[in-house]
DNA sequence: CTTCCCATTTTCGTATAGGATTTCGCTGAT
DNA sequence: ATCAGCGAAATCCTATACGAAAATGGGAAG
């Protein structure tokens, strides 16, 4: 019943600009925009029921932000998957950013750095009662959540900015996203999601991206800087491993 | 009706929006638009002689690059001057990417890269020539396109990209500026200009910038990896001594 | 002096038109 | 059959006018 409310009663409290970003990115995030995807300006106005100015402001930003492709004069186009080259200088990059942010999130951690550890491993915990589907997306966004707070923690807002200037958990989910649907389509090499699931996120014995999540917030509690920084490397590392099989895999 | 013949007469390879982020960005570069100050979207358009649509785009852009501010139904302004914190973390990021990327640089060196290296130099040198202010102007361009240089030889687009989006030059060229502007208002603790000259970019036996470029230069070119990564750490914390004095005097 | 209210200003979004450029399909010639 | 060249449609890019909503500033009342 409230759901376009928005164009007339509400006293906005936000910028249509900053609401149609929103909605565009998470287009983007599930492939309703497919990458490397041509973006008609015109059909997404008429789509989100909004003029040209908002539309053209957010695909200016998700420019800046490495998300959609600018071709003078012939358009947007979101950008590709991650190539082999693209997916390893991303973990290169994480290698080197996120041990040292855990490291210093450690250093100068606090009770309230502890609870919000805490929360979010909670709210990790409770996403294991979805189903399937539900609880990728969720444990997914537990993971950019979880990975943000630590960089926050870190007490350094410019390797903040340059680990969320990465999106590297929306790239990572395309990634996921795009060898679902080829196997889907083509049941062979089939092993690939039931090993993600299995080793990295759901299985019983396994969970262990949670449990390295727990290992690396019990670090950081209890001030051990050097023990997170391993984890964390440790952690990046199992991630690459996870990840590597969906690269290569396209193109 | 010959005021904007720009518009007719070149067969435009760019677009015009492009053009106009690159306007805004050097108007906020050298104090145009000041630190803080309120951005006007109708009086910039009026003054630039284009519609709001491209001065929309870019200013959406710009706040993706962390240059401009927005805030919901009140505009946009430039970003402040970087405080003392934001100027410590900005180091510190430097300090973590700049001399790994030199390292890389040199590990993966080859003729071309050596070329462009030796190329940025040579520019360098022919700035010194110039007269004082169009010679801080040329160094800290060079600087730019130095530092970004070797962020693009270490191989890694995501750390170039990282690296990039701090903005670093813009925003220690600004606060250069203001301490200058500051200085020249109230002949006070009036050294700093001098001494920065003196020691980091023009004194006959200083020049330390640019000798400590080529000393970069010279490990990456002769692929000592450990050396050029050692350089690049001593290079950067001299220009944290370089520019902290311009910090905290504001505000 | 403080608080409230109203008018002006500014921002934000819409709608529309038209020029510029690319894309694509068609025709025709080799 | 292949390819060059032409033209029309689609799309992008910019300009402009207008209206709604919020912020701002100033003055009157308490």
């Amino acid at each position: 019943m409230t759901d376009n409310r928005r164009l007339k009663r509400t006293p906005r409290q936000s910028v249509l600009s900053d609401e149609i970003y929103g909605v565009i990115k998470a287009k983007i995030f599930d492939h309703e925009i497919a990458p490397g995807q041509h973006v008609n300006i015109d059909a997404l106005a008429l789509q989100l029921n909004v003029s040209h100015t908002p539309i053209r402001e957010s695909l200016a930003r998700l420019e800046s932000d490495g998300l959609i492709r600018k071709e003078p004069l012939k358009g947007y186009s979101a950008t590709n998957l991650l190539t082999m080259k693209e997916f390893n200088d991303l973990f290169e990059f994480r290698l080197l950013i996120e041990p040292w942010s855990a490291q210093r999130a450690a250093r100068s951690s606090d009770d309230f750095g502890a609870e919000k550890l805490r929360a979010e491993l909670k709210r990790a915990h409770d996403s294991l009662r979805l189903n399937a589907s539900e609880q990728l997306l969720a444990l997914t966004e537990h993971d950019a959540r979880f990975h943000i707070l630590i960089s926050e923690m870190s007490g350094n807002e410019t390797v903040r900015r340059a680990f969320e200037g990465t999106h590297c958990h929306l790239h990572l989910y395309r990634l996921f996203l795009a060898a679902k649907n080829n196997q889907l389509a083509a049941e062979t090499r089939s092993t690939f999601i039931q090993d993600f699931f299995d080793h990295y996120y759901q299985s019983e014995s396994g969970q262990l991206a949670l449990q390295q999540h727990e290992e690396i917030a019990h670090a950081i509690i209890e001030q051990n800087a050097s023990l997170a920084h391993s984890i964390m490397h440790t952690h990046i590392e199992a991630s690459i491993r996870a990840y590597s099989p969906a690269v290569g895999a396209e193109r």
